[in-house]
DNA sequence: GCGACAATTTAAAACGGTTTGGTAAAATTC
DNA sequence: GAATTTTACCAAACCGTTTTAAATTGTCGC
């Protein structure tokens, strides 16, 4: 059913149904009830494409989705659809190809100027982010999951990075550790760069040298973990900890400690970096693992909220949130064993 | 810039150039190059609005995402929207609640009546799926991820999930095994009957009696892989191979085994479905893992194939396509301990 | 009972394309 | 060379809303 069917069958003009239904101040109470009693009635939707070109809004907002290792993916957009479903905006995916480099900048580019997207959420920042940059130049409003240096205002929803490994890296630390490797994510990401400033402050502290032989950076999957861990293993003196950046990344390094008949929790502690999956728990794992936890869900959620407010207008230079992160403590961690000499 | 004036600076009508750049053949090569030429000069593109109102098209396919336990879905959203990106359509993500499945009905009802998605994705399909029944009465176009036994035409894209798992069972047989554990997936959704089949079949083509106690249904995690495989561990005599569902349903396994003092590949076979994940592979667990493999993003891309093959008017009964699947032979697979008496 | 002002409602003009129903000019047929 | 068809293009109507600008109705003070 069309509008103007609508209206008509209520004797009304499109005008005042239209505006009944959007709320708007103009119409008096008593029609505006009966609009959205009779709408609900006879079941008349807006077309949303018409609505779409008369407002100029795109009602989406855009989601670039990389190509590798992205499992944290599916929880992030679980939030993000959770929250705006109840309002009528969509969520594009974009497939990004990771192998060039190239052609990000130029798929946010496409994504800004085809007008098929309000927003856009930008992931993984760097320090000096180019698609921040960009998207800032061509005005399209977007929120940056992370944070970057760049020196263009943008808002951004970040985790506490920095301290949740700067907390990882102490704790280790009071139990007695000295060799604490680290497996970071990809080098040059800003939350990468922050896990690093963390475990560097942590064991500068604690007045312990830092052992650039100790860090690795690389996607988060298990065979990066599994592979940095043995190299890291295979040392001498070996690390007695680790500080994963992810569950993935984990798991290689539990394969890795037991491929080398290691006991994690005894001879090597482990804490990662948990997203919360609901089909792979920190709990769960042998030992448990003891983590750093933030909800990537929430995360996405929390994220909608922000985009919608960017959306009704609250300038970027007001949107900065910080998440703090838990650190919960299992059975991968414990003091290191006895030196042998 | 707009259409008018973009065939304003041509010496054009808008007629001209919109059939110009739609490849209407009532205009003539020459121009038709001329357009896109200058189109691509001037960076002209029509706005995607007005051309989804103008055509009643809405230029998006739908895809409801599950809240728990969905892992596979970047995997298959990533080969969709690869597929996809090369045309104009988007992808639009509904999230759902999967504690209410009378939900789930209304949300697929409103995707459709919205008029936002020109097609609809089902994935984990029943045999008498409800969802299947309302799409087709509401003329709504939509491809099953998976089968469905339903009397409703559907176009569907599924893996021999049947043939995948006899398979897998019979080469368990035939290294001498006799109590074979199958941890599966939900309950009551094809893709899970078809295994269950799979199974019995193999078992009864060699005389094993099919035992109830050795057969488990549930979420694809890592936690429930733990407990059944526990469970099953603890009879006796216990089950000296597992067919899992899911990679994680595999760790949850291993996990289990280590946790009972059983070495993977000599006192406990396993073979599980591999969907193919950039951060977890088979080849890299410890033992090495023996999978049915079949590529998720692989099948996320043909899907968006055939939708769009849907879409241009290919009838749903037309669009069948079952995928076999690979078996891929690794080190948790080996003969069965001698029998202990 | 009338002017002033506010509260409602409306007709008509966007929004930016596609598509229908033509019309000249060029090519073909006889 | 006239009649017919084909080719290449165009003007105008249409898609279904929102929004601007104007008209109508209602309320109030005097």
């Amino acid at each position: 059913m069309k509008l103007r069917e609508f209206a008509q069958q209520l004797g009304l003009s499109p005008t005042t149904v239209s505006r009944a239904l959007s709320g708007y101040p103009e119409v008096s109470e008593k029609t505006r009830k009966r609009v959205a009693e009779e709408a609900a009635r006879l079941g008349y939707r807006p077309n949303i494409n018409a609505v779409r070109l008369a407002t100029g809004r795109a009602g989406a907002i855009g989601v670039v989705m990389g190509r590798s290792g992205e499992f944290h993916f599916s929880e992030f957009m679980g939030g993000l659809a959770e929250r705006l479903g109840t309002e009528d905006i969509d969520i594009l995916v974009s497939p990004m190809d990771d192998k060039d480099p190239k052609g990000e900048i130029q798929l946010y580019s496409r994504l800004a100027v085809s007008g098929r997207v309000d927003a856009v959420i930008v992931h993984s920042p760097e320090p000096n982010d180019e698609r921040i940059a960009l998207l800032h130049k061509l005005g399209m409003p977007f929120l940056v999951h992370g944070r970057s240096d760049i020196d263009v205002p943008h808002a951004w929803l970040d985790i506490d990075n920095e301290g949740a490994i700067r907390r990882a890296t102490s704790h280790l630390i009071d139990l007695g550790h000295r060799r604490i490797a680290m497996i970071n994510g990809r080098q040059g990401r800003t939350f990468s760069l922050h896990r690093d400033k963390g475990y560097r402050d942590a064991l500068q502290a604690r007045g312990i040298a830092f052992d650039p032989r100790l860090v690795a950076h690389g996607n988060f999957t298990d065979e990066l973990g599994f592979r940095f861990a043995r190299s890291f293993l295979e040392q001498t003196p070996r690390p007695t900890a680790f500080v994963a950046g992810s569950m993935m990344t984990a798991l290689g390094i539990y394969r890795a400690a037991r491929s080398m008949g290691l006991e994690i929790g005894r001879e090597v502690s482990v804490i990662a970096h948990d997203d919360v999956f609901p089909y792979l728990t920190a709990d769960n794992m042998v030992p448990s693992l003891s983590a750093t936890r933030s909800s990537m869900r929430a995360a996405g959620a929390r994220s909608a909220d922000l985009v919608l407010q960017l959306l009704s207008g609250r300038p970027s230079e007001e949107v900065h949130e910080l998440w703090p992160v838990e650190l919960i403590l299992r059975e991968s961690t414990a003091p290191p064993p006895p030196e042998r000499s």
